[in-house]
DNA sequence: GGACCCATGTAAATAGTTACATGATTGC
DNA sequence: GCAATCATGTAACTATTTACATGGGTCC
């Protein structure tokens, strides 16, 4: 499961709480993995009780205690292992693209509606990946090379937005050649 | 429920039985969504009993009888319903970069061979993409929208690992270089 | 006064995987 | 004889989401 290894991941540098956590996989910040607070203080009370994480409770005043979570050593040698492991190919789960692949009994103009829609969603997503926190981990790097891993890390999620955009004006283009050429078709017989 | 759309997009074209769907989503055909044999037998007994399918049962000589699942109009309205909607953003979910996004604490040996299998891996997944049944499907489009639709979905799938090899490639020479000035500058000491 | 952040959690539902189960046919 | 393909399904488990629940602090 790879919740369990990406919150040890998390664990390695610094203690967190669910709450930091929970944070760092809401979407917002290209962890290349997601969960919900649920699932995390679920995961942490396994993790906890397989004795991969301890935790101690910091009293605070003005907000509500919270608890800290730490590895331990069967814990750091968990991640190491996992780090190591081979993780196979993550099949490609992707909603549009699975509406995309049926988008064709849809009229021209749906067609075009639903690229250009997703063309806007995806130009959102790549401005407030460049600008915004986005890069604002890289100042906590040890060293140059923490701080080019992190990067490349972070230019994957970029890189890989600006290829579905490549790949979303390329298709409009194809769609707008044949639908002129059935135009000047029509219009000359 | 994406599952239960990508059925309903599948059963559009032709009837199809549980055994047919479920090699649609096995993950060799990259239809951009998988599924078990056990969910698609589950998730076509939901979409009979909520009236978006039917059934009638072939009786097969040579092999076991079949189910032939066919699309209700109310089945076929909830399809175009869908196809227009907005899919939002579905967050990247991968074993490896959540992986590489750790990667760091391992030793430069150990990044190394992981980045070198993964690039084995990738070249591969390109290799069994490009030949094979891959582009077989596009026989079957009724027109040159229908082929272009057809052949751009398939082309997502490729130009996806063969950014993802680049990717890999340039993080590699980029780890090379910070080693070799780290040795150059520990062997002038 | 209302919304949002902090911080934790439970309950219930849905989605997805793995293992078990059957039984005939085809190919090596 | 053994594995693979065809074809369906159930049982049990794990993973994930959504809704419910609490309560103080801060900002407008």
């Amino acid at each position: 499961m790879s919740l369990k290894h990406a919150i040890l991941g998390f664990l390695y540098k610094e203690p967190l709480s669910g709450y930091d956590l929970s944070k760092m996989f809401d979407g917002s910040r290209t962890s290349y993995w997601t969960a919900t607070h649920t699932q995390i203080y679920r995961t942490l009370n396994e993790l906890n009780e397989s004795g991969m994480v301890y935790c101690w409770i910091i009293q605070q005043e003005q907000s509500p205690n919270k608890k800290n979570y730490h590895l331990t050593e069967k814990g750091r040698e968990e991640l190491f292992k996992w780090l190591k492991s081979d993780q196979g190919m993550t099949p490609i789960k992707d909603k549009f693209l699975l509406q995309m692949s049926f988008i064709n009994i849809l009229s021209e103009q749906e067609i075009d509606e639903v690229i250009n829609n997703r063309i806007k969603r995806i130009k959102n997503q790549i401005d407030s990946l460049r600008c915004g926190d986005y890069y604002k981990g890289l100042k906590y790097a040890k060293n140059e090379r923490e701080r080019l891993l992190m990067y490349t890390a972070l230019e994957y999620g970029v890189g890989l937005y600006e290829f579905e955009l490549q790949w979303l004006k390329s298709c409009r283009a194809k769609l707008d050649n044949i639908n002129r050429l059935n135009e000047y078709n029509s219009d000359s017989e």
